[in-house]
DNA sequence: TGACTTCTATTGGTCGGACCAATATACCAA
DNA sequence: TTGGTATATTGGTCCGACCAATAGAAGTCA
């Protein structure tokens, strides 16, 4: 009835992602070097400007050195690359067991960097009005229970968001970021996650309850111990809905 | 004497210094529309291609948003930026309590990041290789006690590497990558974290011996919480230092 | 023979101009 | 007001050219 849509990727991107995704794989070994521009832009039929475009962005995230007169040399993507790679391994995964330890291993990343964000909520009390803010993203998150796993999803993340926009960090946030954007990206992540919203909301709920009225001795440890393991309770629930 | 050493960085790069500086700095707020190509080609005296291919690079960062007919559009770097961005976040910095606030939260994030390695290693026991590979990493530290600063934060970093690896872990290693990144560009910070090289030497050591002989207990987390204790004293000591 | 220099082809970096395609804006018409 | 149209703006791609750094071959000299 309707006719493909066409590819809303520009030439670049196409290229870039072909280019990545060769490295990602290994058909280049690291110290190994690329195909010279020229041919590349043969290769891809397209002119060497755009090619150029495509491995600039390579360049610029480290997975490729370009020296003039040389060529460009494929770097170890494991020792240089960004987390913004996350989605790649995960596609470059060949089994269900492969995927699975993605998503572990990226849970448990996320879970240790909202640990980071509690503790600095814990050493450096957040102000009231960030509490509120915090306060409206939760009941945001339970206007949407039930709703389709998007709507859940960006949510629980606009929880997070808000947790990390009361510590005031933009390190914290920097780090946060690309690690939300694979939870955001990973198919079929989501569902896993949220599969159960309403525990998830009683455990933002008690977060919030302990963030206001602080514990009476001098050790705020406890309190957000707790709140770490609930994060963790909900990944290991998260994965065994993920791995059958 | 001497003439000026010439420039090393290529001209992109300059373009592309340039314009994150001028974002990073809020020169233009997120939602707001950067000049045309052919006016910062213009302004900064280069060629359209060249101011491209910067501003591409900013594309792939997620700093900007590139529209066909509509321009560029500046996003919210704390919303949509990388941990690349840490070292950008210190050279923001004004005052000396700003850049102590950067350093504290890259540490924080650092050691919590390290905790997700140790968890890992204490869910998943590292092979025989993997912990000789430690050692020697080790052994390599003790070496360079005493050591320029710049040595003894190299072993350092390949010692932390060292542990990732043996977690064998990818999205482990992508997400730590550029926080060591940061640490190594941070001028000033690794005098700080190498104040007592000593007591880090033995630090490690200690958890080389408990990773060789896994608890009894079915419970690994003692044993790692030490770890990660240790590193945080190590952390609190270096921001005592830094800290006037 | 071996180490050094020199020349040359290769390759990334920059430039200028040109055209295409998507968007925004202003204007016009129903 | 609504919808469409014409036009200027702006990013996307292409072409050809030249510069500058590098590598590798060739030559040179001790």
């Amino acid at each position: 009835m309707f006719e493909p849509l066409p590819d809303p990727r520009t030439t670049v991107q196409r290229c870039e992602e072909a280019l990545r995704r060769s490295i990602v794989e290994r058909r280049f070994a690291p110290g190994e070097r690329l195909p010279p521009e020229r041919r590349l832009a043969e290769q891809f039929g397209v002119n060497r400007v755009t090619v150029r475009s495509a491995l600039g962005r390579l360049v610029a995230a480290g997975l490729v050195r370009a020296r003039q007169g040389s060529g460009y040399t494929v770097r170890d993507f494991i020792e240089h690359g960004g987390p913004d790679l996350i989605p790649e391994m995960f596609a470059l995964a060949s089994t269900r067991a492969e995927e699975v330890e993605v998503v572990r291993d990226l849970l448990l990343v996320r879970r240790h960097l909202a640990g980071a964000v509690l503790a600095r909520l814990a050493e450096d009390p957040p102000s009231a009005a960030a509490l509120d803010a915090f306060d409206v993203a939760v009941d945001a998150f339970e206007e949407v229970v039930g709703a389709p796993d998007d709507v859940v999803g960006e949510a629980d993340l606009a929880v997070v968001a808000s947790l990390v926009a009361a510590t005031g960090s933009a390190v914290l946030a920097l780090c946060l970021n690309p690690v939300s954007a694979a939870v955001r990206d990973l198919p079929g992540l989501r569902r896993a996650i949220y599969a159960d919203p309403a525990s998830n909301l009683a455990g933002w709920r008690a977060l919030g309850a302990r963030l206001r009225s602080p514990p009476p001795a001098d050790d705020p440890g406890p309190t957000l111990a707790a709140a770490v393991r609930l994060l963790e309770a909900r990944d290991v629930a998260a994965l065994a809905e993920l791995s059958p």
